[in-house]
DNA sequence: AACATTGTTGACCGATCGGTCAAAACAATC
DNA sequence: GATTGTTTTGACCGATCGGTCAACAATGTT
């Protein structure tokens, strides 16, 4: 096997995992990882059970392999900020773009939430390790913006916080709200105002007079 | 049976019942209903599963009552307010009281968040019933504090979700807190600063002017 | 003391759990 | 067309699932 035979690798196999990935993200998402069953998750793609195991090797790395998947989905955010970035810029694409994220992958944030709601046995060393850091360089930069006198002065790690809840609860209390909201899901125009909303009580609640207003 | 025997019931059967509710909120808090079984429930509780079975007839009817008696302890909040009260003083007591119950009741919080992310099986009637009245009444009032210039125009709705996710987010998501902040368990000081930096960004960032700054 | 009621629990039920395995089907190479 | 390697899949394994039941202990009641 030549060095770069790995790229073009057999693309039927691709395809299949694919099906099982995504069979396997509707079926943990909402029941977590002790609440979900192969079987189902085989029913769900319209497998055999013994070819999902041949496929993943197991429930745990199949499990395993959407926590990673899911969390590649989120590296860019915040990535590229510095000391003289424009915090109402900065704040409302981070608003949002997580806003966005849950509503493209909202089988993966529940996933993700049920995870860390059973104590992120699959996932503590990669809080406690990289996403820790993460959360900590770009509080670096933050405090900068107060010293700046660009906001107030907020703890950052409670205001990132904050935008993360705040948005996720659309995705993974989606069964509340539109429960209560008396819809069937979320529509655009809703979606579009809890945007505005975030927006403007988060930038006026730290302080941020925006700058420039983008039309939307 | 005299009409008012059930009062003065047995004693001994309400403690055991306390036990089993205990021990299967802890164990169904993490894992849900369905990752759940009522042989860890057994083993929480120091009681054969059988007898589990006894006093609460099945693992259904068991969550239906641990669900009932969370949303009893949520009752109290926001209810007396009307369209004279200071929305400062009554954000900020739902704020901390909010918080209070999550830190209060984590593991009854987080079974209430592991139904929900599961789709609400249990609860979609409440959900819909209930709550989604008691959203729209608290949403009334709001809208008549924005009528009278005493806060911005926000949506009622958004603002009630901001609210409850804020501060759902550090007793659901607390795996995650306390794997960033590198810490065994929220502090004392964690809780106050987070309070106290709730109650800032969400006042201001909806133009509600702190009134009488309560002394903390 | 005799009896009825309530509480306790090990043994057991069929169903399902995650996972293994071997036989058959298929594909690729020579 | 025989050989080799890869998929596919039903059958099966021991463990565990929620729930039932009958035998038994404990606790009133009279």
């Amino acid at each position: 096997m030549t060095a770069d035979t790995a790229n073009q690798e057999n693309a039927s196999r691709d395809r299949i995992e694919q099906t099982i990935l995504s069979a396997a993200e509707q079926v943990f998402s909402p029941h977590g990882y002790r609440g979900a069953s192969l079987q189902a998750i085989a029913d769900q793609a319209k497998l055999p059970k013994a070819n999902i195991l041949y496929y993943m090797g197991s429930k745990q790395a199949l499990y395993v392999r959407l926590l990673n998947r899911m969390m590649n989905r989120w590296n860019a955010v915040l990535e590229d900020i510095t000391e003289d970035s424009d915090p109402g810029q900065v704040l409302s694409d981070f608003i949002r773009t997580k806003m966005m994220l849950g509503q493209r992958y909202p089988e993966g944030s529940k996933l993700f939430a049920a995870e860390i709601l059973a104590g992120a046995p699959f996932l503590k060393e990669y809080l406690s390790g990289e996403l820790k850091e993460w959360v900590a360089s770009r509080a670096v930069i933050i405090r900068q913006w107060s010293q700046q006198g660009k906001m107030d002065d907020v703890d950052p790690r409670w205001l990132i916080f904050l935008i993360w809840s705040a948005t996720q609860h659309y995705t993974e209390y989606s069964a509340q709200v539109t429960g209560i909201l008396g819809e069937e899901a979320l529509s655009e125009a809703d979606l579009a105002s809890i945007c505005q909303f975030l927006e403007h009580v988060i930038l006026k609640g730290c302080g941020i007079t925006s700058s420039n207003a983008t039309s939307h």
